[in-house]
This record gives structure tokens, sequence and C-alpha cells, in this order.
DNA sequence: ATGAAAGCGCTAACAG
DNA sequence: CTGTTAGCGCTTTCAT
């Protein structure tokens, strides 16, 4: 690997014919510096194509510029046709990028890139951690905290680390609310409901919130389990229908499993929403092209990525009004499925 | 920001009663260190919950066990529903993941996200840097590698630059050939063409191998050009259907416009493939889901990223047998739509 | 306003 | 096998 050897600021010191010190004070814009030689030190930054070297920028200020987004998924899970971790990453990306911070984009699927992750935030390698997707009790975020790294999450934590941790989380209750009141409306009573992992906050809030909903209507209640994939919305649907073929509507907590769900229905024969009403969660763009085109409950994905990013940079720079919970809300969209 | 220090190597040292340079050897996996001093520094170690500071060691060994992935589209271009990205990341991450690299993925969609990412890798934040889906005469990665940053292309580059550094593609033209031959061998005899951009390798190659391919069968072309997006597909199908109603089949340069194309079709009350046929290129997720099912090329993209990624840890070990280009494969996929 | 000097935490010769 | 020593390139007091 021929590293062509980079000038340094002693070079650029030389050149310009001034020490170090001052060469760094015009690096890094410092106002103290008689405007001669400001120029002098430029234009040699400028001929010997001098860049700082981050290392050794980064071991006096132990700053490093740059914070990860952690996914506790599969790069597979996050890169597939679900469309929620790229909005996440987009409205993530855009804020840190208006700040001129760089993101660091890091899957954590597996145990030994759980540890990979601590290691890397612990070495210094990012000046702070956001969270998207956490499962179960995931300690990390509080382990990294209480090291004094900063730490953010999206989706409110299951631990007690909620109370070292700020997090942004949207209105999982009121929107699943919403939609089984959209059905009660619309004449469904035999509602169903294909819930999301119970290891995940918006699996459980999902789930509490058909309950409750389905409860205060006095309708008894017909849940399966999924994992907001398709596949899994596929197989649900199919248990739901073994356990009661005349149910007539079914309330999905995500557009991927509301996706697979539809299918399954379709394979049955039946109509929808003639027979079976179908709502989903999310507002993914899937929504809009499935067949029919899906009734859902909108979370604001790319805002809760960007509020987060708000909140990592806020505490890092040691502001103090950062919230440290934010919920955003939701909204029922209406499409042809219910 | 309460950043709570660190243990560093010197703390270390002191608790096993050891020099600096014997924990850095344990730390670094050294054999030559005697059992008994081993297992007291590694305790040690423990104890204080010791971490090396990345950038301090960075400083030193001129490394930083990470390499970025520029893809010079905006944030929004690749993290939308067109997998073509997601599916190059994933195949670059599978690679780095097993090489315990980090990596390090950066947009560069604008001017300025442009100038952010040279910088950085002249800053030494990264080991090597790989350039995927590049626009036009893309002067970095000639740039970089000229400074001796380690580049890599996914896509063979437009420029000279191929001489300074490796890439891997696609065989753009043999996919095409067999998409035409396919078309011809069912009897199509009027086949226009959806091309994509042509500031791009793959929308300039794919769009050669249409116009050789036609030329050879002594049929006239008929070309419309998108940008590989399913809104372009859109377009460009309707200009396409205004020139020339009559027409039998439409090779489109990507699945995405593919998609769009099929949905203009369907649209003007064609049905598909019995007026018109329509082959994509591709392979990804949607050309299964899309309605019909879609004939598509496949060219292996998660491939395409892995290979980048070996060849980039190739460079950067020095190794001598690393293939300045490598092409792979394309290969048809019949399905309904043609 | 500028320079001199002291490290930041680590690795890598080189001695011993 | 282990310790001593000399920096890596930069920022930041502290003098001047």
């Amino acid at each position: 690997m021929v590293t062509r050897e980079r000038p340094t600021l002693e070079a650029v010191a030389r050149r310009a014919g001034v020490s170090r010190a001052t060469v760094s004070r015009v690096v890094n814009g410092s106002t103290t510096v008689a405007v001669a030689i400001r120029d002098a030190v430029k234009q040699a930054v400028e001929e010997l194509g001098y860049v700082p070297n981050q290392a050794a920028r980064s071991l006096v200020t132990q700053r490093t510029e740059s914070i990860a987004l952690i996914l506790p998924e599969t790069a597979s899970r996050v890169f597939s046709d679900d469309l929620f971790f790229p909005a996440v990453i987009r409205g993530v990306s855009t804020e840190l990028e208006a700040a001129d911070k760089q993101l660091v984009l890091m899957m954590a699927g597996s145990a030994a890139s759980h540890d990979r992750v601590e290691r890397y935030a612990m070495a210094g390698h990012v000046d702070g951690v956001m969270f998207a997707s956490m499962h179960g009790a995931d300690p990390l975020p509080g382990t990294l905290a209480r090291l004094g790294i900063p730490v953010v999450c999206s989706g409110r934590p299951m631990t007690p680390t909620e109370l070292l941790v700020p997090y942004v989380d949207v209105d999982h209750l009121g929107g699943v609310a919403a939609a089984v009141r959209h059905l009660l409306a619309t004449g469904r009573r035999r509602i169903a409901t294909i819930a999301g992992p119970q290891d995940m906050v918006a699996g459980i809030d999902r789930l509490a919130g058909y309950r409750t909903a389905l409860a205060e209507a006095g309708l008894p209640e017909q849940v399966a389990i999924g994992d907001f994939t398709r596949e899994s919305g596929i197989r649900a649907m199919r248990v739901l229908l073994d356990g009661d073929p005349g149910l007539d509507a079914v309330f999905v907590a995500s557009d991927m499993m509301a996706h697979g769900a539809l299918q399954a229905l379709r394979e049955t024969g039946r109509r929808i929403p003639h027979d079976v009403a179908v709502i989903g969660f999310d507002d993914v763009e899937i929504s809009r092209l499935s067949d029919p085109p899906l009734t859902t409950v909108r979370q604001p994905i790319v805002d809760m990525g960007r509020t987060m990013a708000r909140q990592m940079l806020g505490v890092i720079d040691d502001r103090l009004d950062v919230p440290a919970a934010v919920v955003l809300p939701t909204e029922l969209v209406v499409r042809a499925s219910a």
C-alpha cells in the first residue's frame, strides 16, 4: 500500500515561516491571527494540499465529529424491502449532515457484532451513539451511558435505562385506537390482530392498544404474533383464519406484515375490504402500492430519525434543553383496504 | 457532556506492575509474553475495563480498521424502495464484518458532501474507499488513488482512473443480448428500450447492448431515456407508446423502471405479455412482486459488493493477486412478463 | 498576536 | 522476555 505521506502542520508552518501553533489557529478559524499571516498560512495549506490528521486531532480534543447509529439487526434485515430502517437513516442522516457530523452506521444483529459495537464506542471512535429498533431489554445503551458516552434511542427503551437516556417514540396507542375505531365505525365486529414481536416496545404497545380498544368495545380478541416481516404476516394471517374463518377485520402492526396478510387473504378467495378489512401500521411506500392500497396508521419515521439526531447533537453540545422523551403523533390514513 | 475518563495503558501497567510496552503486547496478542505476566495484565485490563484509545493507536499505526463506502447519491435515493444500493451494502457489509473492519457509509449526493468525503478520506479517517454507482467521469476516485489511498469501484469507471483503481462490474452486454434474443425468439419485432442515465456505465452499456442486438437483427431501434427510477420508467413508457403505439416489446434497463413501465402499459389497457412483452434488469425483489412478475436480467448485486470488498481488503493488505477488473456474469430469468 | 513547550495514549525499535 | 525511549500530528496553555 503506497501511502504517499501527507503534509503535516509542521510542513505548513515551515513553508509559511510561522510556528505550528499559528497554523493550527488558522486551520481552526481562530480570529486572533494577523490577516497577512493568515493569508500566508492559507496559501501554504493550499499549495501543500494539507488536511489535518484526524487521529492526532482526536487524540487531543477527545472529539471525532462522528456519531454512530446502531441497528440491532442483521444487514439483510436492515436492507430488505422493509423501508422502516431506511427512513430512520434518512432522517438521521439529514440532521447530521446539516451539523457536519459523520454518520457511522453499524448493524449489530449478532452477539459478536454487539460486542464489536461496544468496543467501538468505548474506544472513542465516535462522540455519541444512537440506537434504533431495540429488542428486549438491551443493556448496551445503559452501559454506554454509564460510561459517559452520550446515548439516544429511537423507541422507548424497555429498561430503566430511560432514566439515563433521552428517547423519541411515536404514539402507538393513539394510532391503534384510531384504527380500531375506524373498523368499528364501519361495522366490523370480529376484529383480529397480527401483533409485532413481543420483545420490542413497538410490538408490545400496539398489541396493548388493540387489547384496550377491543375490551372497551366489549369484543373478544384474536391475536397472532409476527416479527414485522412479510413472511410472518402471511403465516399469522393463516393462523387467524384457521381460528376464525368468519373474521371480518384485522389490524396488523406493520405494513410489511399487512402486505403478507393481504396476500394470504387473497389466496383464500376473500375480497378486501368486502369480506375482510385490513389496516396496517407505518405508512411506508409499499402500502400505497399494495392491492388494494392499504389503510394504515402513519408514523413519522423520518421525523423520528431527525428528532433523535437533534437530541444527540444537543446532548453532545451539553445543551440543557434536550427533552428526555419526545412522543410524535400518529395518524390514520384511510385507503381502499378498510 | 460528562465523559468519565477512561483508563489508559499506563493505568493498566501500574496496576499489573509492568511496563506500558508489555501491556501493549498483551492487548495486541503478542506471543512473546510470559504466561504469568500475560494473565496478570489481562486481569488488570478486566478490572479497569480498559479499552484501547483508537485515536492514539491510529496515530502511530496509520491504520483505522475502517473502510468507507461512498454512494454518490442522496440519502433519499439510496434508501428508497430501489433495492439496488441495499444489496450492494449488504454484500460489502458481509465481507467487512468477516474481516473485522468497520464500514463507514457515506452518501455524497451534493457537491458539498462530495467535498466532505474527500476531506474525510484525506484526513486518514479510513484505510480505504469504495465507490458504487458512479456518475459521469467523477474525478474523486482517481484523486484519492493518486494520494495513495486505496480505492476500489463497483462499476467500471468512466475515466482513465481505471488504470489506478481495481473494479468489479457485471456483464451488461451479455445480459441485454440474452434478453433481446428471448424477445426475438418469442416473435417480437417492434422492440423498444427504456435506457438508464447516460452518465453511468450501467446506463451506457445496456443501451449499447440493445443497439447492437437490434442492429444484428436488422430491426429499427426505439429509445427513451430514464434515470433508473420508477417515475422515469412511467414517463419513458408513455413517450415510447406515443412514438409507436404498435410496439410489441420493451427492454427496460432496470427493474424499477420496468415496474413503472408495467404500470404505464396497464393504464393504456394493454395486456402483458400478450400485447407488449417487458423485460427488466436487476432481479431485485420487486420484479417478483410486480403484476405480472417480471422477466429480467439478473445481475449479482450482492456479489458485486462482496467482490469489491474483497478487492479492497486485498489492496490494503498489499496482496499482489488483486485482480484489476472482475466482471461477473448476468443471467436471463424468465417470468410471466415476456 | 505569536511562539515554545507540554502532552493526548499508543506502538515499535532497541537494549538488556 | 521485558523495559526504556522516542515519537505519531495535533491543540493548548503559558509566556513573550
